[in-house]
DNA sequence: AATACGGGGTA
DNA sequence: TACCCAGTATT
């Protein structure tokens, strides 16, 4: 037990004072614990407090739109956990009469709870017995034990699971969760991490063997795909050309603008590219490239130019997913964050156009 | 078993 | 650049 004990001693005097970490509300855990999904609690932070403000209970957040939820959500990144916490907010209130479930396995059968997270929620909201095993779980792990089973593979995934389970301080399972999951975002982090005041390195496998910066092992490397979107923006008067995006891509049920994607950066006299704007736009339009920049996504990389639109006739028939809203309003819609700012960046020149 | 899904921080 | 972050869902 010298492992677990050292870690649950190395919390109690380096942990962060984090605002989840003063509740039992498995409504309040679910919500943070959402939110920290892929992300670092300090960007993480500042939405857990704008949600909580704006839905205090698991009622609020279900009664709430959800382009209310996604524009909260907004900058935050895979917004598919935004969608995923609505669907589940109303089935807490229509399947667990609105109390939020603290077992394991009610919690795994909600959308956007994985096994990471319904262990996370039951063991911080009621002390049950299951183990975590996040990022930082998997390097600590790894690291002290010196397994350099891939942490992506299947095998790996089960070799670790298994490990963490039978390593969980049973008389409290929350603690220690807590406990091993700050020591590897703080102490035992990715880059340099702190060996020089560990406690643990006389056991460490990685740091006896000088292979701290060789564990974990992970394969795979996604080769990231290039994409090209033109987008047009239409004002008139004070209204302004969006689209919703639909599902099946980046984005889903977010707005951003009428949009030609091309196979590369379009010349301004591309042929394929003026035909299409000609086809939507009519033949009298015209373009001017006003912002160009580079969107990069996990697997993509995104290279967005703005063209601003004169003198074009639209025809609806030809683009059904596509309405005129007002500045005002748009401000209110969700939109990606290279289309936010946009906005941002050309919001007097648009605003006074009228 | 592999891929999709954002955006930001670090070295 | 490349890698990683309190991962999950889909193919």
């Amino acid at each position: 037990m010298i492992f677990q004990n050292e870690l649950i001693n190395w919390y109690k005097i380096n942990k962060r004072d984090l605002p989840w970490r003063h509740t039992q509300d498995a409504y309040v855990i679910w919500l943070s614990e959402i939110i920290l999904q892929q992300t670092r609690v300090e960007q993480g932070l500042p939405y857990f407090n704008k949600f909580l403000e704006n839905f205090p209970a698991v009622a609020d957040f279900a009664a709430a739109n959800e382009s209310k939820v996604l524009k909260l959500w907004q900058g935050l990144g895979y917004y598919s956990r935004g969608r995923n916490m609505h669907a589940t907010a109303q089935i807490v209130m229509n399947n667990f009469g609105g109390v939020f479930p603290t077992r394991h396995d009610d919690l795994i059968k909600l959308k956007g709870i994985g096994e990471y997270t319904a262990a996370a929620i039951s063991s911080f909201s009621s002390g049950e017995a299951r183990a975590v095993v996040d990022g930082n779980v998997f390097r600590v792990l790894a690291r002290y034990f010196g397994i350099r089973t891939a942490i992506n593979s299947p095998a790996g995934k089960k070799e670790f699971f298994t490990l963490a389970n039978e390593l969980l301080y049973r008389p409290d399972p929350a603690l220690y969760n807590q406990s091993i999951m700050e020591f590897g975002a703080i102490q035992c982090k990715p880059k340099s991490p702190n060996c020089a005041v560990c406690s643990l390195i006389q056991t460490c496998y990685a740091y006896q063997h000088k292979e701290v910066n060789a564990l974990p092992v992970k394969i795979g490397k996604a080769e990231k795909k290039n994409r090209f979107f033109n987008y047009l923006v239409c004002t008139k008067d004070d209204q302004i050309l969006v689209r919703e995006r639909q599902a099946g891509d980046i984005w889903q049920h977010l707005y951003d603008f009428p949009c030609i994607e091309t196979p590369d950066l379009p010349a301004l006299d591309d042929d394929n590219f003026v035909c299409k704007i000609h086809e939507w736009f009519g033949e009298e339009v015209s373009y001017e490239l006003k912002s160009s920049k580079k969107h990069i996504l996990t697997h993509q990389i995104i290279q967005v130019q703005f063209f601003e639109l004169k003198n074009y006739i639209f025809n609806f028939s030809k683009q059904k997913e596509l309405n005129w809203v007002s500045l005002n309003k748009l401000d209110e819609l969700p939109q990606p964050k290279v289309i936010h700012d946009f906005l941002v960046e050309h919001q007097e020149e648009m605003r006074q156009r009228n």
